[in-house]
DNA sequence: TATCCATACGGAGACTATCTCCGTTTCTAT
DNA sequence: ATAGAAACGGAGATAGTCTCCGTATGGATA
C-alpha cells in the first residue's frame, strides 16, 4: 500500500528516460553498466513471452529464473509487478507511436487514421501483450501508464486532427472516443470473426465521424 | 481431484433404496440450507464490494473473514477466484439483461438501444465491477463467462434488431461490435469527462451504423 | 416434538508465490 | 592494477491460496 511513492516515481523516471536514444542530462555520474543493461532487456523480453502466455499474473521469480538470474535482480529493476508489465507496454506503444508518423507522412488522412486503427488492433491481436498489461492498471485506482497512454493519444490525435483539417471528420470530435472503442475491441479476442468485427468497428466508427452534410 | 466418486455415489444409491419403502420419489432433492443460501449471498455482496475496490486479486481470505465464515465455507462455494469473479459478474449482468426487456417494452427501437448502451456504461462507470471482472478472462484462455456474455449479447441483439426492422439502421450490421466498444470506453475510466466519452461514442456509433441515405 | 444424518461450517496448517536483505561478485574509472 | 560503486544471487521472512477433517446445524421424517 505505502510503498515508498516518491522512491518508485524516481526510479520510473529513470527507466524512462533510459530508453531514450540520447543522453539529454549531464548526469556526471557513470556509464551504467553493460550487464546491467543486458539482464533488463532479458528480463524485458522474457516477461513479454511470460505475460503472454500465462496472462498477468505469471510468476514474477519463474521470469527471473528463465532470465537467468535471481529474484533480487528482477526486482531492482522492477520494484513491482506493474512496473514490469508498464516497461514491457511501453516498448510496444512505442512501436505504435512511431508507426503513427509513419503512415501520417505517407498517406492521404483519412486513410491513414483508418491504418493506424487497424494498425493498433493488429498489435493487440498479434501480441495480446497490451490486453492484459491493461487488465492489471484497470483494477485499482494506479496512475501507471499515463506516459504511454499520453503517446498513444498523441499519435491518435495526429491523425484525427490531420483528417479534421482536410475536412474528412467533423471538427467536434474527441479522438480519445475511438482509443476507448478500440481497446474494448482488442480485449475480447474470443471470437473467432475477431478481426473482421474490429474492421468493421473501425469503418463504424469513421462513418460516425464524418461531417454532417 | 479424484476423491472416491464411485464409494460416494455407491452410497447414495444404497441410502436412496433402503430408505425408502413407499415413498419412490427423490430423497434426492431437498430443500437447500437457508444459512448456505445466507453465506453464499453474503459472500457475494462482500466480494463485490472488495473486488471493487482493491481489484481483480482482493484477498479471498479477507473476503471470507469479512462475510462472517472461514476460507473453507467461501471455496466451497466458489471453488477459484475465477468462480467467484463470475458469480458477481453474472449478477450484474442479469440486471442488464432485464433491463433490455424492459427498455425494448416500453420505448421506440432506436431510443431503447440507446438507453440501453447508456446504462451498460453506467452499470461499469458506478459500480466498476465487470471490468476487474473482465480482465481475468482476457489473461487466459478460459472459457468464464459464456454464459453471461450470450445473456449481454441477447441482450442487444434484440435491441439492435428492432431497430433495424424499424429502419433506423442499417441491416447489415452486427450488433456485437457495439458491445466491444462499449467495454472499451467502460475499461479506461481513468479519464475525468469519462461519462461525456461514452455518450459521444454511443452516438457516433449508432450515427455510423444508419442506413445509407 | 424429537431424532437422524446429509449438508454446511470453521479454521489449522500445508503449500506456493512475493519480495527483501545482505554478503559476494563484476565492471568502470583512474 | 586497483578501488569501490554498481549489480548480482539466493536464502528466508512474509503473505496469500486452498484443503482436510472434526464439529455444528437445519430439514425431513415419524
Amino acid at each position: 500500500m505505502d510503498r515508498l511513492p516518491e522512491a518508485v516515481s524516481g526510479y520510473k523516471l529513470f527507466c524512462l528516460f533510459s530508453s531514450m536514444p540520447t543522453k539529454p542530462t549531464k548526469s556526471a555520474s557513470r556509464k551504467p553498466r553493460t550487464d546491467a543493461q543486458r539482464n533488463r532487456q532479458r528480463i524485458l523480453e522474457v516477461a513479454k513471452e511470460a505475460f503472454t502466455r500465462d496472462g498477468a499474473n505469471a510468476s514474477l521469480d519463474d521470469i527471473a529464473k528463465q532470465s537467468g538470474v535471481g529474484p533480487g535482480t528482477l526486482y531492482r529493476h522492477f520494484p513491482t509487478r506493474d512496473a514490469l508489465i508498464e516497461a514491457v507496454y511501453r516498448a510496444e506503444v512505442e512501436k505504435l507511436a512511431a508507426a503513427a508518423d509513419h503512415f501520417a507522412a505517407a498517406m492521404p488522412p483519412l486513410e491513414a487514421l483508418r491504418a493506424w486503427m487497424l494498425l493498433f488492433v493488429d498489435h493487440m491481436a498479434a501480441k495480446l501483450i497490451i490486453a492484459p498489461a491493461l487488465n492489471t492498471v484497470v483494477g485499482g485506482p494506479s496512475r501507471l501508464y499515463e506516459g504511454a497512454r499520453g503517446q498513444i493519444r498523441g499519435a491518435i490525435e495526429t491523425l484525427a486532427k490531420r483528417a479534421i483539417r482536410s475536412g474528412d471528420l467533423r471538427s467536434n470530435l474527441d479522438p480519445n472516443d475511438f482509443l476507448r472503442a478500440l481497446i474494448g475491441v482488442a480485449l475480447i479476442p474470443a471470437s473467432p470473426d475477431w478481426q473482421q468485427s474490429a474492421k468493421r468497428l473501425v469503418d463504424i466508427l469513421i462513418a460516425g465521424s464524418r461531417p454532417a452534410k
